[in-house]
DNA sequence: GGATGTGAATTACTTCACAGCC
DNA sequence: GGCTGTGAAGTAATTCACATCC
C-alpha cells in the first residue's frame, strides 16, 4: 500500500477539521457535523477521510481522538515549531502577541527590525534584534524555523533574502507582491488588498 | 453574447495581476512576464485573458492600460470601499495603520470596540466608537461597507452578529473558527494558524 | 432511521501543443 | 523569432446516488 500524497485539496481542510475538533467536546463525529464546523460539504468530509483511510461506524460517524491524531500526524504537527517574525511595526507586533499560535504548537522565538531605533527595546516578551544577527540566532537547524515577513512592500525582498541567507527555507508573507527566492523555498502568500477585493467581487 | 461569469480562479488572479501591473512602468506586457509577476505560469496568463476577451498582439504582449481598466471593471474596484475595523487590539490597531489598503481604493471610516476602557481614545487617527453605536454610524447605504473582524475567537461570533445587524454584508474575518451566519452575507477568513500549518506541510 | 463508503458522473482547472500573426 | 489564441487532452476536485451496515 504505497502511500499516496493527499491531494492538496485536503491538505488544505485539515487544519480547519483540527480547529473545529480541538474545540469540541464530542466524543463521535458524523460528516455532516463536521462539515458545519468546517465550512464545507458532507460529501468533501467523507471524500476526505476515503483519502485518509479512516473509518467511521455507519449510523454513527467518526471517533473524535482518531481524527485528531490522524489530521495531526498527517499535517505532521510537532510542538517545538519556532517562528521568528522580520519586522516591527504595528503588524509585527500583532503578531507577536497573538495568542492563537501557541494552541497549534508554533511560538515566537524572536523579533528581528533593521532599524537601529527599535533593535535593543521590547515587544510582545522580546529584545528585538537586528535582522543581521538572524544567521547566529537560529543554531544548528535554521531550515526548522518558520520566518513571518510582516515588513513594508518595498522591504520584503530584502527582509527575504537575508532570511533565506540564514537558512530559512518557510516564509510566510504578509508584504504585497511576489518574492523571487530559491525553488527549495517555500512561501505562503497572505495579501489583505487581495483579500478585500475577492470579498467585494464575491458580495 | 450573455457575459458568463468568470472561472473563480481567474477572478482570484486578478488582485494579483492588478498589484502587478500597478507597481510596473511597461506600457506592454507578455504572458509570460506578467505570469512572473504574479506567480503563475504563461499559459494560465493567455488562458485567462481569453476568458476575459482580452486581445493581445502577436510577438508583442498585452497594453497594460487596458488590461488595469479590464481587471478592475471586472473587479468592480471603486474609489470609495470603506471599512470598519471591529476590535483595536494590536491587530485592529495594525490594520489600522497599514498603508496598503489605499492604494487598493479602500479606506478605513472607523474602529469599533466594546470595551469601556477602548472606546472614546484615539488609534490610527480614529477615535474608537462603541459597537453598539455601528448602525447609526453606518449611514443609508451599510451594505457598502466591509467589516474587518480583529477580535479574539471567542468574541468573533457576538462582533460578526453585530454587524450584520447593522447591516453590513461583507466580513473578513481574522478570528479562528466558523461563523453562522445568514446566506446573504459574504464572509472571507485569515487563519494564521492555518497558514502555519499548511506552510509547515509543504515545506 | 441514520450515517458511512465508494464507483460513476460531473464540473473545474491546468497544461499541452501548435497554427497564426506581428 | 517572439508571442498570442485556442482546441484538445489531461488532471484535480466536487457532487451524485445508492448499496451497505450499525
Amino acid at each position: 500500500m504505497a502511500k499516496r500524497p493527499l491531494p492538496k485539496a485536503t491538505v488544505g481542510r485539515l487544519p480547519r477539521y483540527l480547529g473545529y475538533l480541538e474545540g469540541s467536546e464530542r466524543t463521535t463525529v458524523s460528516s455532516k457535523q463536521l462539515a458545519l464546523g468546517a465550512a464545507t460539504t458532507d460529501a468533501i468530509v467523507r471524500r476526505d477521510m476515503l483519502e485518509m483511510g479512516i473509518s467511521g461506524t455507519r449510523g454513527v460517524g467518526y471517533d473524535v481522538a482518531t481524527l485528531i491524531t490522524t489530521f495531526r500526524d498527517e499535517l505532521g504537527v510537532e510542538e517545538d515549531r519556532r517562528i521568528v517574525i522580520i519586522g516591527v511595526g504595528h503588524l509585527g507586533t500583532a503578531l507577536g502577541n497573538y495568542a492563537g499560535f501557541d494552541a497549534s504548537g508554533f511560538h515566537v522565538v524572536g523579533l528581528y527590525d533593521t532599524s537601529p531605533q527599535k533593535i535593543g527595546s521590547e515587544e510582545a516578551g522580546h529584545i528585538i534584534q537586528d535582522l543581521d544577527h538572524l544567521a547566529d540566532d537560529l543554531g544548528p537547524n535554521p531550515s526548522d524555523t518558520i520566518a513571518i515577513l510582516a515588513v513594508p512592500a518595498r522591504a520584503a525582498q530584502g527582509a527575504a533574502n537575508a532570511a533565506v541567507a540564514a537558512g530559512i527555507t518557510s516564509l510566510l508573507n504578509f508584504a504585497p507582491g511576489v518574492l523571487d527566492l530559491p525553488d527549495e523555498v517555500t512561501v505562503r502568500h497572505v495579501d489583505l488588498s487581495t483579500e478585500l477585493q475577492l470579498l467585494a467581487y464575491f458580495s
